[in-house]
DNA sequence: CAGGCATGCGTTACCGGTAACGTAGCGATC
DNA sequence: GATCGCTACGTTACCGGTAACGCATGCCTG
């Protein structure tokens, strides 16, 4: 009752009637201890409420660290969020802790994270995206420890790397568009100053309106953050420049929804006049009257994946480098 | 270009022509050093590519850790995205790190949060809310560190806290919407077997309601996670039980909007039927028709006070007890 | 000019675990 | 019965920084 968390491997050694060693190898499980002993250290380790100081051991030479850096680009959205939980629900049940950060779709913000945290000397890296300064590379290159690319699949990854292809996403649903007849198509994003990944599926996107004979008319990339409201402008911004667009592809879903809003407002409809197409598969989408046609990304299934494969590395175990997380176009009534 | 992630203060010291500790106290910029020195220690520092080790400074009986955790109830929701945003984006400018987790309302998760977080030695804690098991209470007693608990004022904090009334919230939208003319109002919540913020609103809401002289007639409190289509369906059960109501307030704007969606698919009218409000001041509110009657919470401002105050107790400022980050009810056009 | 004190360092010990190594006791083997 | 090898521990050193302390040197003051 007094100090709990004041009591240390050397306390529960002297009450047990053992060496600190022993206490250490208990706990970790490590071979070298009776049953008898293991018994009387737990008890000794319950009945003091000792805590152990993870500072110490992952400061050692033999660095057991269970630490796990993971950085993302925001923390304000929907499906960057349920990864984040994903990854961090998974990663605790394993019996590791994450230091998590954000870098605002700056590489550079990326790279000072990682320096902070490779100053904790973690155990393991996890980054959503692929485009990491040089900088950020010698880091990671030094730290020596396993790295998990995720969101963006990387094909030649630093070291391993989950996710899915956006390019493929803005491909696939460039030609999900031109077989349901549309023509005249544009392409309204967010973010526009930085390397997003919405800017990969645009890619995809035009390339499949190239390849199918039907190229992008226009295109409207705002410098927002990418949301319902940027959606809203963004849609106004390109119809009131090209009013005989027949279909419009969005960064997101929220900025699908923010565009059909302001549509609603000029009392064109949806998908008689305009196609509307979303990306991500978020719960905004669900009450909207009409079925968003959108790629529904497996978030959870994503983070938890990244999580415990990075976990296999730590163990040694044999990983996939690289491990494709599969998405799904879902038609809906928008199109 | 070898190894520079190796250095560490010895072989600074070396190449400067000083001792560890001289390095260490210019790093540190404690008293004891000439300004020659300095430029040659930091000279080396760069050259040599120095990463301090945070591990081993944090670890010492002098303890100057640089390590804060934050726990938040859920990593996917807006608000507390930003929140979260704001509270990582200061601290990281103060020079701390952030350990973050997520409790998803559950004061055991908390607690095995912490206790967790304790064993890497914290400089402080932040929390949101003010619902504690006995045994976070005695970690953090243990602990001995200062304690900011945001979100939820606690007018009688564990150490500081900084926040708004959720019961003062709900109030002032119940005193609102009887000002308004209505009188047959009704709730819609989420979260049925949480301890939630909203459940607290609920309850200013219906104090209000009562001393107003027009008794809330009737509730739904879905066990779902908060969102659009718990809101969608939270009205859709309310209503079809209760067709005379004639105003509702959601737990927030997402399950304002979602109920919105539905009583659109009735063909009812807003305000004209029914009243409508949420909380939060929502991105989602923004592309609406009509501007949603909601509470407007002051997230950045509210993450970046508590940053602030907390770096300000570990600097031993004086610093208030209980800040209050005023909210702001904006009447809009639906109710 | 002795004494006091500030400045600018170096030396030592230590934090709480863990790797590496040493060793006592005991049964099995040749 | 001497050797071997295994089990179950104890001992020691160490990780990289920092507090505490020691100690010259130079300057000021009475």
């Amino acid at each position: 009752m007094a100090k709990p968390s004041k009591a240390g491997l050397e306390d529960i050694a002297r009450a047990a009637g053992v060496s600190k060693m022993t206490v250490s190898r208990v706990l970790r499980d490590a071979p070298g201890f009776s049953e008898d002993t293991r018994t009387r250290v737990l008890a000794e380790v319950a009945r003091l409420g000792y805590l152990p100081n993870r500072l110490a051991a992952a400061f050692g030479p033999g660095k057991s660290s269970t630490l796990v850096g993971v950085c993302v680009p925001r923390f304000t959205s929907q499906l960057f969020g349920s990864t984040l939980a994903a990854i961090n629900a998974t990663l605790t049940r394993l019996g590791y802790q994450t230091m998590i950060g954000s870098h605002d779709q700056l590489p550079e913000e990326e790279e000072a994270w990682l320096r902070s945290l490779a100053s904790w000397q973690p155990a393991g890296v996890i980054l959503v995206g692929r485009r990491h300064t040089v900088g950020t590379l010698a880091l990671l290159r030094d730290l020596t420890v396993p790295v998990v690319e995720i969101w963006d699949l990387n094909t030649q990854p630093i070291d391993v790397s989950v996710g899915f292809s956006h390019y493929d996403n803005g491909y696939e649903m460039g030609r999900h568009m031109i077989s349901r007849g549309r023509r005249r198509i544009g392409y309204v994003g967010a973010l526009a100053a930085r390397q997003t990944m919405g800017r990969t599926r645009a890619e995809g996107f035009s390339a499949a309106l190239q390849d199918g004979g039907f190229p992008m008319i226009d295109r409207e990339v705002l410098h927002d953050q990418p949301g319902f409201y940027a959606g809203y402008y963004g849609a106004e911004t390109l119809l009131s420049r090209n009013p005989k667009l027949d279909a419009l592809y969005f960064h997101d879903d929220e900025m699908a929804i923010g565009g059909m809003a302001w549509i609603a407002t000029r009392g064109l409809s949806v998908p008689g006049d305009i196609g509307i197409a979303g990306w991500g598969g978020m719960e905004a989408a669900a009450i909207q009257p009409l079925r968003l046609t959108t790629t529904v990304i497996p978030t959870t299934r994503l983070g938890k994946a990244a999580a415990e494969i990075l976990v296999g590395r730590l163990r040694g175990d044999p990983v996939p480098d690289v491990t494709v997380i599969p998405t799904r176009l879902v038609p809906g009534e928008t199109v």
